[in-house]
DNA sequence: AACAGTTTCAACCGCTTTATC
DNA sequence: AGATAAAGCGGTTGAAACTGT
């Protein structure tokens, strides 16, 4: 924090002592002053402006001195997920998809975590892909998602699978990358072996083209033929 | 065209962790 | 060391958009 930030902040905070921002917040919500729902152009272009000036951080101030009737809270929310630059909104690439599914059988619903992988994506983006596609797709096969039957197929099966369509070289990478794909896990939860953490830096840094980022075409992964495949693994698996 | 059912995703909620005093 | 506030996180909700009839 640059000494800018440290007056404003302890400035603000002197302010807000005696009754806590908690408890005013409580009370403001009460009284109606809390604004909650879709934010408005007008609230966004204040708020973006605020932060481009101030910075981030300290949000219930950034609420209070912007002059929004939002929550600190909500602020923060809006401005990580909709307002930050270079986001990416819209489609994900068959790259991103492949990603995720690779992130999620090495650390489970760590959103966040996985959104620092993928540049410009939010976690909550990430966990919508993954509840509206994912799990549904699983609930269609009659698998539960984190079912080691569905998590191996995707892992052993699925996952290759789709990289030898984007990228045929991927798969030929080390013999270290290979083998974390295809050696099968005692661990359910964990894609992960001894090697794992610089094969999996290596998986992910083969998948990661520089194409993916202005990759903007809809990217199928789901599509009737491979559902159909994974299908029929699942039911041999 | 109108309605019902389904899907998507932005936003909220509550809990946990971290920072500060 | 404990209290408090702020930030972060994952789960959930509900409105809007979409699709089928």
């Amino acid at each position: 924090m640059d000494e800018m930030m440290k007056m404003e902040y302890y400035r603000l905070s002197e302010k807000e002592s005696g009754s806590s921002a908690a408890a005013a917040t409580i009370v403001e919500e009460e009284m109606g002053i809390i604004r909650k729902g879709a934010w408005t152009e007008e609230e966004d272009a204040i708020l973006a402006n605020y932060v481009s000036v101030h910075g981030e951080g300290h949000w219930n101030s950034v609420a209070r001195c912007a002059g929004l009737k939002r929550s600190g809270k909500s602020c923060r929310l809006r401005w990580l997920n909709y307002l930050r630059p270079n986001l990416r909104h819209g489609n994900m690439s068959v790259e991103e998809q492949v990603l995720i599914l690779h992130l999620h059988l090495r650390w489970g619903n760590r959103w966040s975590k996985i959104a620092q992988e993928l540049p410009g994506r939010t976690d909550n983006e990430i966990k919508n892909y993954w509840r509206t596609r994912v799990v549904k797709q699983a609930k269609q096969l009659n698998c539960h998602v984190n079912s080691k039957q569905f998590r191996d197929t995707l892992r052993l099966l699925w996952i290759p699978r789709l990289l030898e369509r984007i990228h045929p070289q991927t798969l030929t990478l080390t013999p270290s990358s290979s083998m974390s794909l295809h050696q099968p896990s005692n661990n359910s939860h964990s894609l992960s072996s001894t090697n794992s953490a610089s094969a999996s830096a290596e998986f992910e840094a083969a998948i990661w083209t520089d194409e993916i980022m202005d990759s903007e075409f809809e990217a199928a992964i789901w599509t009737d033929e491979n559902i159909c495949f994974l299908q029929q693994q699942l039911t041999h698996i």
